[in-house]
DNA sequence: AAATACCGCAACCGCACACAG
DNA sequence: TCTGTGTGCGGTTGCGGTATT
């Protein structure tokens, strides 16, 4: 038998909010902060227990939330995070900036997962695992590049292509390359998985300690280089962001990231993604 | 128009961890 | 070191709206 909740011990009210619920916790964390969570209900005059209150200032209440569908841009950009850190949502949606981690998770369980498996892509592993779009071939064919920076039947180095994610295509974790070296201008796509992670250009990702950091996402004038990737001038995205925006970022420590992402997104809001 | 199925989302549950005493 | 409390997180549930029959 499990424990009773909280909300069960002290005979509090549970389900949905109203709007006068809201008002008054919207009213008294303006005032004065949350502060320990636990004493918010009884402060604010409301019969809710201090979990139920945070869940609903963090997941509907804070004033910086985006609301609304995701862009196709949030869309790759979760897919992509989700290949690295699983489901780590409140991580995920530390990079996402006006989202949080109970959307992005209803978000993926409701909508990517099931495009991903449309596409024959496993939402777990990502790996391919029924048809094979352009990626797969390639993947397979002999004559594709075991470099990145060579294109089939080129042996030549190439010059730097500028990659971006793709928009309004399934998969969302294909990246579009184009660039000089692209014969006749045309386009060709890459799988984040098989090249780009394994070949750690975006273990970065892993690396990140900055919570709360958004990610810039695809868009001209940032549109990362390869070859600042491939010969070693690679920015880690907090330099890049601060180089980017001229913002520096806080201290990456655990205690200090947190206290980023918990209660000080109101006093260090970066600038607006450029979306 | 009514019944049913489906879907998205808000909220709850329970576990893990950090920390203070 | 142990215990209790507070907090955060991921998984799950269930309600309400919409689509379909």
């Amino acid at each position: 038998m499990g424990r009773q909740s909280c909300c069960y011990k002290q005979k509090l009210r549970k389900g949905l909010w109203s709007p006068e619920e809201d008002e008054k916790l919207v009213e008294h964390i303006t005032k004065y902060g949350h502060g320990s969570w636990t004493s918010v209900p009884k402060l604010a005059g409301l019969q809710r227990c201090g979990k139920s209150c945070r869940l609903r200032w963090i997941n509907y209440l804070r004033p910086d939330l985006k609301r609304g569908t995701f862009s196709q841009e949030e869309e790759d950009l979760i897919v992509q995070l989700h290949e690295v850190m699983g489901n780590k949502w409140s991580q995920i949606a530390a990079r996402l900036p006006g989202r949080t981690d109970n959307e992005i998770k209803n978000y993926w369980n409701s909508c990517i997962k099931k495009k991903l498996m449309q596409s024959g892509i496993n939402p777990s592993t990502h790996a391919v695992e029924a048809a094979a779009p352009v990626a797969e071939a390639m993947r397979s064919d002999s004559s594709a590049p075991n470099s990145m920076n060579h294109f089939p039947g080129n042996s030549e180095p190439l010059p730097p292509p500028v990659v971006s994610p793709i928009s309004n295509t399934v998969p969302s974790t294909y990246f579009r390359c184009s660039g000089a070296g692209n014969p006749g201008g045309s386009q060709f796509e890459l799988q984040s998985s098989g090249l780009l992670f394994d070949s750690g250009i975006l273990q970065w990702l892993d690396l990140l300690p900055n919570k709360g950091v958004p990610l810039h996402l695809s868009g001209e004038p940032e549109d990362l280089k390869w070859s600042e990737y491939l010969n070693g001038t690679t920015l880690s995205i907090k330099d890049w962001e601060s180089q980017a925006h001229g913002w520096q970022y806080g201290s990456s420590s655990k205690e200090e990231s947190q206290a980023f992402s918990e209660s000080s997104w109101h006093e260090m809001q970066p600038p607006p993604p450029q979306l």
